[in-house]
DNA sequence: CCGATACGCAACGGTCCCGTTTCGTAAATA
DNA sequence: TATTTACGAAACGGGACCGTTGCGTATCGG
């Protein structure tokens, strides 16, 4: 008996070129991010883009979808730390990565992508959702339901519609926002407004 | 000197068949409402549909964006009547008529293209934004400069806050309501916690 | 060194769509 | 009737990608 080999045995032959993967990886997530949209996403132009041959693409993944699965899921998704303080600095703080990341273009064109090439994409859309949005929406709604606890939000409060007044407004401005930067104290003046309301205070 | 022809003289030759133009747009609409994005509607997909040949097609319309932005011009836009009582009744009728709108597939689709192929066809989004968002966010904008004078909405509202809270929530909830309908009522809840905020009345 | 596998590259046949042209027919005016 | 234009259908040459294959080279284990 030898020295044993490493856990899983590397059969013979030359290995894939981890290089290879990761160049073919960021070309997509370029190609996404210059604006296309997933069905305009051609494999050959990836290839070029990566400086790969079609045969390494075909070789690690069997069709453009689980290429693209495969590459959003590598867009991290590192939740900011919350302080715990009160719930209205975790609210800001939740707002506040929304609007950082809606400045990159990955991460504004998976957005794009995630709302609107949801019916043709269904597979990539669920495993999207569960790696992105999921664990963003439970923060908020842990961070909701605190407050409701706590007597810092309305008892009354429905959990759904406060994550949706919430969201939703700072979604809105991403998107209608006149074409610059968001104002770096967006986040702070929607959960402002959002937990005064709009009506007037007596 | 005889009888006077129509104001434009009609060209000889055969006219143009109306029912045909009828049927081109139907077919792109249709198609785009099923989901379809602009860059693969195809002219052939088009003309299939609709039963015509390419030629019909290329006689009216130079490119396809100058077709679809002619189709999308037909989808009326008829703002709801705001019977003027009270600013939350204004804003849920609002409100409300996204809701339905959100309900038909051409609209969805519409809004679709529009929030995410802006970058890639800049005149059809000029031009949809021009036809059917400026009107409703004016329609929107007066019924907040109305409440705040009027004293029903708090006098330090900025009213671009206000129309992000209330148009953001509601496209929030047409974006991730669970695959069904949305609830009947959901204007007139949204239009309530948007107004009173999320935060404890004292 | 040898066999095995991966690499980039180029070429393949096939499909879809492009925008144009041709053809025979239909519908209007003069 | 003669002329003019529009119509649907079909075919064209051309381009973009598809997914596959063959080639010569590179890199691994034995």
């Amino acid at each position: 008996m030898t020295i044993q080999e490493p856990a899983v045995a590397r059969p013979a032959g030359r290995p894939r070129s981890e290089k290879a993967e990761k160049a073919i990886i960021e070309a997509t997530l370029d190609l996404l991010g210059e604006g296309m949209g997933v069905s305009e996403l051609s494999i050959e132009a990836i290839a070029s883009r990566a400086g790969v041959g079609k045969t390494t693409i075909y070789r690690r993944w069997a069709n453009k979808e689980d290429l693209v699965v495969d590459a959003l899921a590598t867009l991290k998704a590192p939740l900011p730390e919350l302080s715990g303080t009160s719930v209205r600095d975790d609210l800001i703080s939740l707002l506040d990565a929304m609007r950082r990341e809606s400045a990159q273009p990955r991460s504004r064109c998976v957005m794009n992508i995630a709302m609107s090439e949801a019916d043709r994409y269904p597979r990539l859309t669920e495993r999207f959702v569960k790696r992105a949005i999921t664990p963003r929406r439970e923060a908020m709604r842990a961070v909701i339901e605190r407050g409701i606890a706590s007597g810092e939000l309305n008892p009354d409060l429905d959990v759904d519609m406060g994550m949706a007044l919430l969201s939703g407004t700072m979604l809105w401005h991403t998107k209608w926002a006149p074409e610059g930067e968001l104002a770096p104290d967006l986040a702070e003046r929607v959960v402002d407004v959002v937990m005064a309301g709009i009506a007037p205070r007596p």
